[in-house]
DNA sequence: AATAGCCATTACGTATAGGTCATGCCCATA
DNA sequence: TATGGGCATGACCTATACGTAATGGCTATT
């Protein structure tokens, strides 16, 4: 196990010991980290976590200025990013972590999600047709160009 | 056949009576349209079709400074409006009518388009692939989120 | 002559999701 | 102490495809 982590000033202040005792062996309850840590292990950028945090996304605790994760921010971090696979804006994915913040344990934001999420599907049903039809056109285009080539194979 | 044609004064002035005469009957071959004309027909804004001059794509005449469209430029305008549909950009669309500008007869421009609509086949793939993906996805978190409704219906 | 329409050009605005500096603070090691 | 990282904020930049004025000219009609 080598330690690769690079750890910030204050990560470093705080919980430097903390971190090179579990590091980033198996993902620990009551871990830490920066966002340039959080950035690697999902695979994006600092600037993207920022970003989110910026949209309202996030709200990291701070040890002083800087930014501090724990493993609650880094699975609605995850929850993000499922988001925007799925195909959601950061407004909509915005939209159900607030309700579910407000209201976790209610059925309204259930239901919320579930609306969204029907919306979405029906969305990608119709892409789904339309990706259908451009690729049949395409295919089309294809066979003509072949047989043009095929013409006067020049 | 009602007259709802408004004309341009550079249209008026040069052709009014003919437009008059063969109007938007059938596809004459020597109709001549102006702008907001062919944006009418074609769906789309006369600033949609000002801006593909702007990047190029089309180079209609001019009676002073009035642009002037004639069935070729029309159909050129559907080729583009149809490559747009198809998914590819006002860039690639460019270059594809570039390319059968410079050499309308020769197969070098077949082959290019080959390779992009090749090209755009297997991106359009992928794309399936992924919605497939996300749909999966999709179902299933509507699933959960049933059953959780489910849970206590309150 | 005034009004209504259509056309032209120029230019700034929009939405989305970050990228890319520039500048500066703080900490630790060589 | 000089240097190297890491972090923070702020501000401007990108791409795509037009939308939306603003301003002005020309023509037909009233």
């Amino acid at each position: 196990m080598t330690m690769t982590t690079t750890d910030s000033p204050a990560m470093t202040a705080l919980h430097q010991r903390h971190q090179r005792e579990m590091a980033e062996a198996g993902g620990q309850a009551n871990a830490l980290y920066s966002v340039s840590q959080l950035a690697r292990q999902l695979g994006v950028t600092a600037r993207t976590i920022r970003f989110y945090e910026d949209k309202g996304l996030i709200n990291p605790s701070r040890a002083g200025t800087t930014r501090v994760y724990t493993p609650r921010d880094r699975a609605r971090l995850m929850l993000i990013l499922r988001g925007k696979r799925l195909g959601f804006s950061l407004r909509e994915i915005k939209d159900y972590l607030d309700l579910y913040d407000i209201d976790p344990t209610q059925h309204t934001q259930v239901r919320q999600l579930l609306t969204g999420v029907r919306k979405r599907i029906a969305k990608l049903q119709e892409q789904r047709a339309a990706l259908e039809q451009s690729l049949a056109e395409l295919a089309d285009i294809e066979r003509q160009a072949e047989a043009a080539l095929q013409q006067r194979p020049k």
